[in-house]
DNA sequence: GTTATCTGATACTAAATTAGTATCAGATAA
DNA sequence: TTATCTGATACTAATTTAGTATCAGATAAC
């Protein structure tokens, strides 16, 4: 069960790269080299993040991308529903006139608390937070 | 982002099923019907559980399968792991020395955490549990 | 004003996972 | 001996995930 796919672990390392750099325009080539991620595959990601308005761009020489907004207001929640959608459990929730045990689906009344946890986890985790960790580890490798 | 899949979902509403008739032999055409299972799906996953212990079989007519431990001590957990694997993050925490952001991997340390938190709650609830929560929606509907 | 460096848009392929089907051998009870 | 079961296993189809390729057009530097 894998909880995230290359398209939000990817996203959220170029959005922390970017607000490491923020106010200036950092190329996709330039995040591609420094996070390991494949140059052509990094550019749709970059282009769905700009869609979704975390991300502006500019054309051209010198062009590139940077963070649209704070990073302590982007939250790794946002991340995931962008490329995975929001979290849900299995298909069961969504056809109610199909599914056998739709209203007295006990296992759906479980699973929707759990999903309620995990949303609200990854809604307390945002690119700020994590820039900050990893400053934090930074320093302790220094000393 | 579906959290359970198929095999999960239907295998977890099997166990109910079992459970609710303990000590009796169920054909998995029974559980199938029920359920709304697509029976040779269904039979598979049967199968799978049979390998893990989760439950017993006895071939030929009259025969069929029921659970081989107490509802109570079989965790939706175990049946996630058995169809899905543990509860993952992302590739980087398996691949260490290709991930640039290993050990300083601020979201997987965050993810952990709520991998965790994911785990316990799926622990928590067990087939039992589920049989118990049914019988009060059933009850609630009768009066 | 030409050229190198960028993004925008979009079409395509490949691999992996998920979902579901089909078949045949053999056990068992009636 | 026959109908009803599981055991084992091979197969296909659909969907999702991952990654590639291409071309048009914007921009800055020279």
């Amino acid at each position: 069960m894998k909880v995230l796919t290359k398209h939000t672990d990817y996203a959220v390392r170029a959005l922390i790269s970017l607000g490491m750099k923020s106010d200036s325009w950092v190329s996709a080539k330039t995040v591609s080299e420094e996070q390991a991620i494949p140059y052509q595959f990094l550019r749709r990601i970059l282009q769905e993040l700009i869609r979704s308005g975390l991300v502006e761009s500019r054309e051209g020489a010198g062009g590139g991308v940077k963070l649209s907004k704070n990073p302590d207001s982007i939250r790794v929640k946002d991340v995931i529903e962008i490329f995975q959608g929001k979290v849900q459990v299995s298909e069961c929730m969504f056809r109610k006139q199909l599914c056998s045990n739709r209203a007295d689906c006990v296992l759906r009344h479980e699973i929707m608390r759990i999903e309620q946890l995990v949303n609200d986890e990854f809604s307390k985790v945002t690119i700020g937070k994590l820039i900050g960790d990893l400053e934090i580890v930074g320093k302790m490798k220094q000393s």
